[in-house]
DNA sequence: GGGAATATTCCC
DNA sequence: GGGAATATTCCC
């Protein structure tokens, strides 16, 4: 079987074999182990067992497989983990190596930004198509609101008696108008031009906001 | 100094010493290194240069350097680096150990993607922003055109021998308003109502698109 | 003590 | 041959 973790394995051979129980033993309540001596363990373990000489790489082993370190009252090392205990070899099965954390937690950072971007994203772009849907109607209304001042003016005009009428219809128009700002409405006084009623007399342009034809 | 790479400074010191030819050796070229004997390699060289006594350990740190491989006419293994050659150590340190592949490549899909998605952002942001103040002209204009209705007609209406010139003023605008869809204007229609005109006779309601004032 | 680079091993 | 897990080393 494909069985990898073979440090916990090689822990715990030598503490149950107690070949070595002049440098690591267990805890007289057998749920931790501990150094006893760590310069006997350097010699005497570490090369049979590990392939390093330092007890610091086998403390980092340790530390990798969540293992805690406490200094007991002998000022000994003591070394304890949940599913670490005498005698117990199915409950070190349980035992997980910690994965590269780094690397881990910068990939959950960036994908959980990156679902809060695509909500965002997706909120914008429904929001837009809201606020666009509500221009396109403005412009409809517009093009409409052109249409129909040449329509009725026209319609007014199409009877010669009107006269009165159209030069009423038409300086009211203005009126409604004035003051208009010029940049967003010079169309419509175009429009008025087009017209053919008297041109407004105040100075000011006759100014609507009013969208071009094509 | 913090020289971490200590595999590739081994493999030049084996080469360089010519201590392991019989195992070992540069290419006649010296732009490559010649596996002579697999067996001998592993019995003189991996014990003392490396923590491993298996050549396949070996070969794997060469690949992991990025050292390609080829089978020369005398079926030897020869493995060569564009960094890597005879009596060149300068160049050795241009050589870089490959990265974990799988999260690397994760990593920047990822924060690619987490830039366009920012790019996207910003880029609708701004175009919200544009259609938005689009829009609030066209609010602001409503508002306008509905106040100089009121104001020509209060003002036409100011000289009581303006009854006619109310008249036509009043059946113009609902001329010009007739037909407008009621969900989007008919606040204009109450508006109308207010000013006071004869209300218009035809069936149809008459529409503005008019924004409510608070 | 643990993050990160490098080395070794295991496995497809 | 190289991906991925594990082990070792280096370093803060």
């Amino acid at each position: 079987m494909g069985n990898q973790k073979k440090f916990l394995q090689k822990l715990f051979n030598i503490l149950e074999s107690k070949e070595h129980e002049d440098c690591i033993q267990w805890s007289p309540d057998g749920k931790s182990l501990l150094i006893i001596s760590g310069e006997l363990f350097e010699e005497q373990v570490m090369p049979s067992y590990f392939n390093s000489t330092k007890i610091s790489t086998f403390y980092r082993q340790l530390s990798q497989y969540g293992f805690k370190v406490k200094q007991n009252e002998k000022k000994q090392k003591q070394f304890y983990h949940s599913n670490f205990e005498q005698g117990n070899f199915e409950k070190l099965l349980n035992i997980e190596r910690r994965q590269r954390q780094l690397n881990q937690d910068y990939d959950s950072i960036i994908s959980e930004e990156n679902k809060k971007l695509k909500n965002e994203l997706k909120l914008l772009q429904k929001q837009q198509q809201v606020i666009q849907a509500q221009l396109n109607i403005h412009t409809q209304i517009y093009l409409l609101i052109c249409k129909q001042i040449k329509n009725v003016y026209d319609y007014l005009k199409q009877d010669e008696d009107n006269e009165e009428e159209c030069r009423i219809f038409f300086e009211s128009i203005i009126q409604i108008f004035k003051g208009f700002n010029h940049d967003i409405a010079q169309n419509i006084f175009e429009e008025l031009k087009n017209i053919g009623g008297p041109l407004s007399p105040q100075p000011s342009p006759i100014l609507f906001p009013y969208l071009k034809f094509n």
